[in-house]
DNA sequence: ACACGTCGGTACGCTGGCGTACGCTCGTTT
DNA sequence: AAACGAGCGTACGCCAGCGTACCGACGTGT
């Protein structure tokens, strides 16, 4: 439509930016960017998906609940990846989960109409959703095995590495209380963790707030997870066809 | 077996009956049935597939390593799924999991090559095929959940549950040692866990055999998700164009 | 018939994380 | 300035599950 971004520029999203340049300006022709502000619901379980978000520099975390009211993360996107994998798998009535923003950031927001219908064109796009649909699953299997038998100051450190990766920024600002629901843990135990990280200056703190001191020795604290799933992603984007731009060529 | 069976016989494997006559029917002619014996191991994981598997009345599960040798399962698949949907998404060079035959029975082998031409000529079989592949997804991410913040005892119902579903049989050929392994715990804490249940009336077991006495009351020591992931097998069975035979659930 | 290896019952001390709860502090509102 | 609520530090008792270990029972092979 009127969109008055040049489409040939990158976004941001290294996903979308590694695409063909083709499925890239289809796809961006009925996008929009959106800021998501925290806590902002994108759908719950169950409800049809209007529209995909990849973001550039939030934080989208999809989680599930369990009947008493827990909820559980399964994974954090960001710039690496697409929010809404339901859709590629043609089940965009009944997603699987809830996606909530969780660090306030843009997002390209694309109709899932339109997405439906160039994954239905285009078998190259295709091909690259299926790919980061199992660098998801390999995510989320991950999550499996991490939530069993990592104690929580390894998944803690993990998630903040990992959410730094996403944001690019050493600041995350986010309280206790959320951190705790993404882990799956008593707001209490994040409190606790974080004070041993902090006395290890491998994080500081204040009220609302985390700060990414000592990346790489928080890197130590956290379990291999962090190094499994980054390596995924990293495999992902740079097995794409065109790997991503770092400035707009004359096409 | 040099005998060709007809292709339009029911083969036992609901995902495989539930497809559309002309897609079981290709599927079929690269196919063979063969028993997978307890503990074989499919492939490990960045193992290559060469066959995808259609259990009929065995089990497999998908499991996950840690660096340090422990390992969790990530699903149990039998006779409402496929083993192997890394051919789905494209990524057959590189399963994410081992998938080891957990408990023996036959299966319906596919040549993992034939399977991707089929997908790329039926849009109709790709269409099914992710659906199934959304379906684990959501397995998986329950798995997420229950292994967060459910007891052991529930997973240990939950999973003698719903291996009974998948086998049609009360009794399950398995060590503690094993079990210990699809959920992440000691051998011991399955021991105390199966004496509880044992105590309860609810199970019965001697030297490699466990044997699921009351399935509803066993229900009731289970967490919610045996529930959850049985519907969402249940709906998924029930969308697909031709739905599979009847079978006999858990009451 | 025997021996050996696998399987499983049980026990010990230990600890990570739970549920709960109290109160301080910071930041925003009135 | 005062008031209020959200965020957070901390503490107490409790227990599920851990690592380890020992030994008896079963069953398979010779």
């Amino acid at each position: 439509m009127g969109t008055p971004e040049l489409l040939d520029t990158p976004t941001g999203n290294r996903l979308i930016d590694a695409l063909p340049a083709d499925d890239r300006g289809t796809l961006r022709e009925r996008a929009r960017i959106r800021r998501l502000e925290q806590h902002e619901v994108l759908w719950e379980p169950g409800q049809r998906i209007e529209a995909v978000a990849f973001p550039i520099d939030g934080v989208v975390s999809l989680v599930t609940s369990t009947v008493d009211g827990h909820g559980v993360e399964l994974a954090t996107i960001g710039k690496e990846g697409m929010v809404g994998v339901s859709v590629i798998l043609g089940a965009r009535e009944r997603p699987i989960d809830r996606a909530v923003s969780q660090i306030a950031g843009r997002s390209l927001l694309v109709d899932a109409d339109h997405l439906e219908s160039r994954l239905d064109a285009s078998p190259n796009l295709r091909t690259i959703m299926l790919a980061y649909t199992h660098t998801l699953l390999k995510h989320v299997a991950q999550g499996v095995a991490c939530n069993r038998l990592h104690p929580a100051e390894q998944r803690c450190a993990r998630w903040l590495l990992t959410t730094r990766d996403r944001v690019d920024r050493d600041e995350l600002t986010l309280t206790h209380e959320f951190l705790a629901q993404m882990l799956g843990v008593r707001r209490a135990s994040v409190s606790e963790t974080l004070a041993v990280l902090q006395r290890a200056e491998l994080v500081s703190t204040r009220r609302g707030v985390i700060v990414i001191e000592n990346p790489s020795g928080l890197r130590e604290a956290a379990c291999e997870c962090y190094d499994v799933v980054r390596e995924e992603y990293d495999l992902l984007l740079r097995t794409l066809p065109e790997s991503a731009p770092a400035m707009s060529p004359t096409r």
